[in-house]
DNA sequence: CTCTAATGATTAGATCTCAAATTAATTAGA
DNA sequence: TCTAATTAATTTGAGATCTAATCATTAGAG
C-alpha cells in the first residue's frame, strides 16, 4: 500500500538524525573530550545519585555493557568512582567525583546550538508536537525490540514530561524521575 | 526558560530511537546477512541507477567513507559491481548485479514489524504529524552540522528521494507530499 | 606541455555499540 | 550445608561510523 512510502521517509529521517547526532558527538568530543553518551551517563549519575549500572543503562538507553565501558573511561579520568555495595557485592554504585561534578557543570549543551535555537523558537504547540512524536516513535520502535512488554502506554510519556516541564522550571533534578516509574 | 527540560527528553528519545535502530539492524543482520545501511545503499543504487559514491552518500545520509566500506562488503558478496567512468576516471559508478537485485527484493522490511503495525494503524493525520516532526528534527539537526547554509527550508528536506521514487517504481501517493508542506 | 589546485574515492585510525560468554555473588531448595 | 538457579557486572569479539590523510585523476594557468 501507499504506506510503504512512509517507510522510506521515516528511514531517511532516522538516518539523518543518527548521523547528525554522531557528528555532534564527535564535535563535542573535540571541544571537551567527552562524547554525548559519556555526558549523558555523567548526568544520569548526577541526577540519580549513587546508581547501579543497570539503572544507568535503563536511564540513558545504552546496554549494560556499553555503560560499563563508558564508566571505565570516566573512571580513568577520575570523573566517576565505583563503589561496591556492602549489602550485595554484585552491585556497583557509581558516583561523581568532585572533578566529575565540575566537568559536568561545564559541559556544553549536547544538541547543536543551531538546533537549540530553532527548536527554542518554535511555539509550544509545535514543541509539544515534536517531542511527543519522537517519544511515540521511540516507544513504537523499542516496543518491538523489547517484545512489547513494559512500554505499552504510548500516550502517557509525552504528557508526563510536559507537565513536569511546565511546573518545575529548569534544573529540577527529580523531574527526570523518568518514564520508567 | 522551561525549555531546557525539553532537551533532556529530546535527547533520551533520540537515544532510544538510535538504540532501537541499532538493535534492529543487528537483528536483520542475523536473519539475512545485511545491515540496515547496507540495504539502504542497495535500495539507493536500485532507485538511482548507476550512481557515484557521493550521490549515494547524500541519499542515505552516510559519509562517503562509510559508503565506500559498505560497497566493499556488498561487492565482496557480489551484490554490487563498481564501474569506473570512462569520461572521468575518478568517478566510480555502482550498480546492482542480478544477485543484488534479487537479494534486495527479498530483503525484509527495515523497521520492526511491531513498529510497522503500530504506525500503520495510526490515522493519516497522526502519520503525517510524526513524519513531519522527524523531518523537522533531522533538518534542525543537520542544518547545524552543515553550517546552516543549504538546508534552510525546513519544509522540503527529503525531496530528492521522493521525487525519484514517485517517478520510478513506487507510484507515490500524495499523502507524503503534503506532509512536508 | 607542465605544474598546481580541485575533486572523487579509498584507506587509516579511533570510538562506539551490542550480543554473548564469563565472572562473581546471592538466594532457594534438597 | 551444599548445589542449582538467578542476578549484576564485566570481558570478548565483531561491526559500523566518522574525520583526516592519502591516492588518482582532471582542469586551469602560465
Amino acid at each position: 500500500m501507499s504506506t510503504s512510502l512512509y517507510w522510506q521517509e521515516v528511514l531517511i529521517s532516522l538516518r539523518r538524525i543518527i548521523r547528525a547526532t554522531d557528528m555532534q558527538s564527535k564535535r563535542i568530543m573535540k571541544t571537551c573530550g567527552l562524547t554525548i553518551p559519556q555526558v549523558m551517563v555523567l548526568r544520569a549519575i548526577n541526577i540519580l545519585g549513587d546508581v547501579t549500572v543497570k539503572r544507568i543503562s535503563d536511564d540513558v538507553s545504552l546496554s549494560q555493557a556499553t555503560v560499563t565501558t563508558i564508566l571505565n573511561r570516566l573512571e580513568d579520568r577520575q570523573l566517576v568512582e565505583r563503589v561496591r555495595s556492602i549489602k550485595d557485592r554484585r552491585i556497583v554504585n557509581a558516583r561523581l567525583t568532585n572533578t566529575g561534578e565540575m566537568t559536568l557543570a561545564s559541559a556544553p549543551p549536547l544538541l547543536h546550538e543551531e538546533f537549540i535555537n530553532r527548536f527554542g523558537n518554535l511555539d509550544d504547540v509545535e514543541k509539544e508536537k515534536i517531542l511527543s512524536s519522537l517519544q511515540q516513535v521511540a516507544t513504537m520502535m523499542d516496543a518491538g525490540a523489547l517484545d512489547a512488554a513494559p512500554l505499552l502506554d504510548i500516550a502517557a510519556p509525552a504528557k508526563d514530561i510536559r507537565s513536569e516541564v511546565s511546573n518545575e522550571s529548569l534544573q529540577a533534578d527529580s523531574a527526570i524521575a523518568k518514564a520508567t516509574t
